[in-house]
DNA sequence: TTGACTGCAAAAACTTTGCAACGTC
DNA sequence: GACGTTGCAAAGTTTTTGCAGTCAA
């Protein structure tokens, strides 16, 4: 676990940045610049919007280094997640799914019936969040969570 | 696993109604009346709004039941839920929570740093769930999901 | 050199499934 | 008697942990 791909992916401009950053925040915590370490802000860098499971990452690193093991995946996210650097959500049952977390919060609606994730603007529910603060002091944690509900075709559907 | 417990228990009231109209539900779909079903339904009926994980509820009968298993609680939740009698939350990471459906729609909020769970009702997220509708489609199901964040405590510790 | 980190293997936590015996209709 | 259900045991899925060897600082 010491060499690099062969080059950057395309498309790669801002990861140097943020994968310098990163573990420049991980040295300041006391931990160390490692190869599985760049190699997960990566595999999240190639599509920095998406959702992908442990299993996705591990996949895909394990295309450029085999011997990279399902441990580490984990390992890593639990390490990243506790420097806010990645967040995951549960959409269900199944596995948890992995984002980086800089982009803007975002809310999961998982339809029931056909297993599709929508995506939501936050500002969709800011009014929501104020509500829950006014009346029950909780502070609603925007993006970590998933909603469950049914989309516009399988309720389409069931309407005949 | 064919006698009943010796006395049914305190504030049983409408406990017989709830069970009798489920049982006769079950048949309906061509499902048989046993100890189990009515069991697991009274067992969910000793607090109607509680949550319940389905190791506490195996706990429970067991009392009473000692042969009673786990794949029976989850085959028998399943069949409940397929009846739309019970409901799951995840609340987070652990086991799933399980509770009658006939009550209310209410959301759970659980806080990320003491894990614990507040319930809110639901008419806080009537105005998310007709703006979802409006802008997505998207039929929020209400008492289906959690909500993490940080309740009022803690945030009040964080901040010293 | 020191101790943080990783790979490997085993286990933990939760849930599902196969099958033969049993109970309901 | 037919067949839906259950108990039991085994296995599936996702995630965590122990430990000895490895690598960054």
């Amino acid at each position: 676990m010491t060499s690099r791909p062969s080059k950057p992916a395309p498309g790669d401009q801002d990861s140097p940045d943020l994968i310098h950053d990163a573990i420049e925040l991980i040295r300041q915590q006391g931990g160390r610049s490692t190869t599985p370490r760049r190699v997960v802000l990566e595999a999240l860098l190639l599509s920095p919007g998406e959702l992908r499971t442990a299993e996705q990452l591990l996949a895909h690193i394990q295309a450029s280094y085999p011997d990279f093991t399902e441990s580490t995946v984990y390992r890593t996210l639990a390490l990243l997640e506790d420097l806010d650097l990645v967040d995951h959500v549960h959409l269900g049952h199944g596995p948890s799914h992995w984002y980086l977390s800089g982009a803007l919060p975002r809310w999961y609606l998982t339809c029931t019936s056909c297993g599709d994730v929508l995506v939501a603007e936050a500002d969709i529910f800011a009014g929501l969040v104020a509500e829950v603060a006014k009346r029950t002091g909780f502070t609603v944690d925007a993006g970590h969570f998933a909603v469950t509900g049914t989309c516009l075709s399988c309720s389409n559907q069931k309407a005949h």
